[in-house]
DNA sequence: GTCTATATCGGGATAGAC
DNA sequence: GTCTATCCCGATATAGAC
């Protein structure tokens, strides 16, 4: 919301940028503004121009964050296209946010572990939009008969996670390939998305084995 | 490794215990060693008794936890059980630990997210060891013709991903349901193991679609 | 808008008595 | 083993010149 010469991105910009950097690696309390200015080239003192508090700066990025998903999301769930398309889209959308901006899983994946402390209540209204999208594409899937219903939130897991967990794991992965624990062969990025999006229509299918979530399904030969 | 009275907990007992829950809620940076203190019903100086610095506890803790999982997993691997035995065998270890051990999956979350800044290489090697056990049973599978080859860390986080972020998300769930933005059916933990082993096990099965993991599909219709 | 100082304080770690 | 008191650094935030 703001205008912006495109070519030598202001002190404002470039604070976002050096904080969202900050903030991925370290996290709220491990953030540490010298570090953060110095990254921007700036000074402490300029942050502090711009921002009220590091928290506000916190929230202000994450909930930027959020909003993109979401405008993404919305877009999906609102086309015509039939809900297992929706379905593939929404994996898509969530997948293309985390590639353009990689400090975006981190991020989450901490305000999850850490029951969203850093942020307001409005935003966890926000992110609470997410698998909420997610719900109504599958209640359309079910009244067309196309899906059997599902918890949205347990699918929604099954997308996310896997999803940030790719994304975020990807300097483990080089570092133990260069301590040489074991070599870890790459993972197409096509593939992650495939298997997510297979394995969230499975377990929409009414057609499949269904899994009737009893409590009583053990030892059982393949 | 250590005798306790099984009625009062010693004191080391005591700050283990309290560590493990202001670690998970608060992550390393964000915990604080006074509420710790507090928490334990000891003194700060206490803690630096029993333990060299903050550093070392967390370490301690993590180490133990992964180490408990990793006991589990390989009790599975090296069992008798046909490979989809094990990969479900597989998926209910690593739900039972989360299930005893609250505290773990928010910390292995964090470390995740952070790129595991606050473990030694012993202990990462440890983490690898997770992923390369469920390798270990896939090479079994395929090797038997029962499982189509798959990418076995892809294979992990689609086990790993749904399952904490599910034992995760308690807390934000039960806040909003007190906010009232939109009450969270709640989700039957078998529900979620059973989705978790069904989508595994598609993922492996050498008749299902498929999809050959390949680069180049796209825009294609369901 | 941008900078150099600096105020202020929370929190990790230790000293040393008991 | 357990405590009280304290050191002291690092980190958020601010003052105030340019």
């Amino acid at each position: 919301m703001r205008k912006v010469s495109a070519l030598r991105p202001d002190s404002r910009t470039r604070i976002l940028a050096a904080a969202a950097h900050e903030f991925a690696a370290r996290g709220f309390d491990g953030a540490n503004m010298d570090r953060l200015a110095r990254a921007a080239r700036l000074n402490k003192a300029m942050i502090y121009y711009h921002f009220r508090s590091k928290a506000a700066l916190y929230s202000e990025i994450f909930r930027e964050f959020i909003r993109a998903v979401l405008d993404r999301i919305r877009a999906v769930d609102e086309s015509d296209a039939p809900p297992a398309d929706k379905i593939r889209a929404f994996v898509r959308a969530i997948a293309a946010e985390a590639q353009i901006r990689p400090h975006f899983p981190p991020m989450w994946l901490r305000e999850i572990a850490g029951g969203s402390r850093h942020v307001d209540q409005a935003t966890v209204g926000l992110i609470a939009q997410i698998p909420a999208t997610l719900a109504r594409i599958v209640a359309e899937g079910v009244a067309n008969g196309e899906f059997r219903p599902a918890h949205p939130l347990l699918l929604h897991f099954g997308i996310v996670g896997p999803l940030i967990l790719y994304h975020v794991s990807e300097p483990i992965r080089a570092r133990l390939n260069r301590t040489s624990f074991g070599a870890v062969p790459p993972i197409e990025p096509e593939a992650v998305l495939e298997q997510i999006v297979q394995s969230t229509l499975a377990a929409l299918d009414p057609a499949a084995p269904a899994a009737p979530a009893g409590t009583s399904r053990q030892g059982r030969r393949s």
